[in-house]
DNA sequence: ATGCGGTAAGTCCATGCGTC
DNA sequence: GACGCATGGACTTACCGCAT
């Protein structure tokens, strides 16, 4: 019921929705992805909004699995944004960025959660809706235009003071943990022996005391405790002490406690930390957020080679030409003087692209004018910071890196005469976007098969209903079917439409765009089409199927008396040999079929049983 | 060594459910 | 009601055995 959104087309639709807004763009990332926007740096993750499941059907929510890479968006400084998107209503739903980083990778799957009827107000009424829910936290749906100005505005509609963010969360343990100890009164007297210990005045040991007392039974510390559990630990409570004390209620009474509040609370504090080093070991001062954020500062000047030197070596060398592309795109960085300008900002823990984009301008200046951000940084991505420089020599030429690539995910790219480019982040959406564009009936007429279902149909295969995708006036399209063979599929079309076409392959992972030179259909899995007498055509997946309904065509029993031999026994049997249980694929009443060999054995099997018991089957590898 | 056919294993994600 | 883990389907990728 509910409609699923690959993680990429919802990035795509979230492009789109910032359409007319120029000043956006992606750094890298396919959902979760890094962008800026207005000046402002985010990552970015959407999910679709689904329901609950629970009894109250208004209750849906997204969840937000742990993923590796997420720990990289967690310990940066940038906001990181969640996003719900409800197809059904065009509706965006987010919550407080801080509290949706602090419960980042905090347990397999964490809710945040919306209402559908609140998602259907801000569609019907194409505004912006709030709404309070129940575990202190909030939720804003918003229609999907208003994208830009809540991503501008975030800090107001969620401001940073604002309250804090998964109090008594079950995934926040230690957060918890941490205040229970910090308010438990019992500690107190622990406290004032420790004092003493420390050869401090029994006058200070009892003013500090009174002081802790009063804050604690009085609710003071219970009154600002969302200031104190926006912490992990113990010893980062001291950061929020001066705020604490600043508050007007209790730097009145600060005078009457011999003006002693910040330092017995910090006193207290760094007592309570000392308890319990042994289990906070890992969890030092200098693990504070403010340090998280200067360390890229501190990671700017790792020792690495001496650019200078490389300079010698290859100043003769030119390292742009075999890497330039006929689009006049870089399809590596392979010059050694700029990957180690570039290292500071790449080759860190935290990762600086924009910087690293600076530097390529500053390099090359307008030369490569035809790429941008996202062509970069895919060319970022791709470089192996281990082993960085490129041993560049006569071979070096696109085909060998064709050959190093060929087992890589692969994007579909197609041109159009006039030079449009479709290249989704999916290579199903961009064949989807193509055939929708270019006579969906006309392709259905071409019958291009596969698994038996034309490629273009408007009826819904049992087998396959799931890998057809709907497009524009209820055509489906079967989609599944590897990139390779989709772009053959695609200039198949193209040629017998005479659309002009040009349909490449993009790496995945250096962003070159490859155009196989092989013909099509070689590289693709080979299929045994066979027609029946009464007209009936299957041309499946695996040959293999195509062996299995002509055994159950022509009758197991049948078969086994033609004394066919497969892997030193009959083609059907009853009792496979322990290593041929997994080919031996069932064909009724008990009989297998030993389907472990290659494609033009099936082939003549299948041949020899047409012609030996004149089944008159018309038998072709395609 | 390399490519191919086939399958197992892994990943992603919506849905379902037990627990507090 | 809120929460997050378990589950299972769809899909992708890795791996294996075999042939060349």
């Amino acid at each position: 019921m509910i409609k699923k959104i690959s993680r990429y087309s919802l990035q795509q639709i979230f492009i789109e929705s910032l359409e007319g807004c120029n000043s956006f763009q992606i750094i890298n990332g396919l959902n979760p992805f890094h962008l800026t926007l207005n000046g402002k740096e985010c990552y970015i993750y959407i999910k679709n909004l689904s329901p609950a499941y629970f009894s109250n059907p208004d209750i849906w929510r997204v969840q937000l699995p742990r993923r590796e890479d997420f720990e990289v968006i967690k310990n940066s400084a940038i906001d990181f944004i969640l996003l719900g998107y409800d197809s059904e209503n065009k509706v965006y739903t987010t919550w407080h960025p801080k509290w949706t980083k602090q419960r980042l990778n905090k347990g397999e799957s964490v809710s945040f959660y919306s209402r559908l009827s609140l998602q259907e107000e801000a569609a019907s009424t194409q505004s912006i809706k709030r709404l309070s829910l129940n575990n202190d936290g909030e939720v804003i749906a918003f229609p999907r235009e208003q994208l830009e100005f809540i991503l501008s505005n975030l800090k107001i509609f969620f401001q940073d003071e604002s309250d804090y963010v998964a109090i008594g969360s079950k995934r926040r343990p230690e957060a918890n943990e941490a205040y229970k100890t910090f308010a438990d009164p019992k500690n107190i007297a622990a406290f004032a022996k420790s004092m003493a210990n420390d050869g401090n005045s029994s006058a200070t040991i009892a003013n500090y005391c009174h002081i802790l007392r009063s804050l604690l039974n009085d609710g003071y510390i219970t009154r600002y405790r969302k200031l104190f559990l926006s912490y992990n630990n113990l010893n980062e409570y001291h950061n929020v002490v001066s705020e604490f004390c600043s508050q007007p209620e209790i730097s009145d009474r600060n005078e009457q406690w011999h003006n002693a509040t910040n330092t017995a609370l910090n006193a207290y504090i760094t007592f309570l930390s000392k308890g319990q080093s042994d289990v906070l070991h890992n969890h030092g001062a200098d693990d504070s957020p403010q340090d998280a954020i200067d360390s890229p500062q501190n990671q700017l000047d790792p020792p690495s080679q001496n650019p200078g030197d490389k300079d010698e070596d290859s100043s003769d060398i030119d390292w742009e030409a075999p890497y330039t592309n006929s689009a006049g795109k870089l399809t590596k960085i392979a010059n050694p003087v700029l990957i180690d300008k570039l290292r500071p900002f790449l080759d860190c823990e935290y990762v600086s692209p924009v910087r690293a984009y600076n530097e390529i301008e500053d390099f090359y200046g307008d030369r490569y004018s035809k790429m941008n951000m996202g062509d970069w940084m895919q060319l970022f991505k791709a470089i192996n910071w281990a082993a960085p420089y490129v041993q560049l020599s006569h071979e070096a030429s696109t085909q060998a890196e064709v050959a190093k690539t060929r087992s890589k995910t692969e994007l579909l790219r197609v041109e159009y005469p006039d030079g449009r480019v479709i290249q989704h982040p999916k290579a199903i959406d961009t064949f989807t976007e193509v055939i929708e564009d270019n006579y969906p009936d006309l392709i259905h007429e071409l019958n291009i098969l596969h698994a038996n279902v034309n490629l273009v149909t408007k009826e819904r295969s049992e087998q396959y209903a799931s890998a057809q995708k709907e497009i524009a006036n209820g055509w489906l399209v079967f989609t599944n079917i590897n990139t390779r063979r989709k772009r053959e599929d695609l200039l198949k079309i193209s040629e017998e439409l005479g659309l002009g076409l040009k349909v490449d392959l993009v790496s995945i992972v250096t962003g070159e765009i490859i155009t196989p030179s092989n013909e099509p259909s070689t590289s693709a899995r080979q299929k045994i089409k066979v027609t029946f007498p009464d007209g009936r055509v299957i041309q499946p997946h695996k040959v293999l199927e195509s062996l299995v309904e002509v055994v159950k065509y022509a009758g197991p029993e049948r078969v086994r008396d033609l004394n066919i031999i497969v892997c030193a026994d009959n083609l059907v049997l009853k009792t496979p040999k322990p290593r041929y249980i997994k080919p031996c694929k069932p064909v009724g009443n008990g009989w297998f079929v030993n389907t472990c060999s290659d494609t033009p054995t099936k082939y003549e099997q299948i041949k020899k049983i047409s012609t030996d018991l004149g089944l008159d089957l018309q038998v072709e590898i395609i």
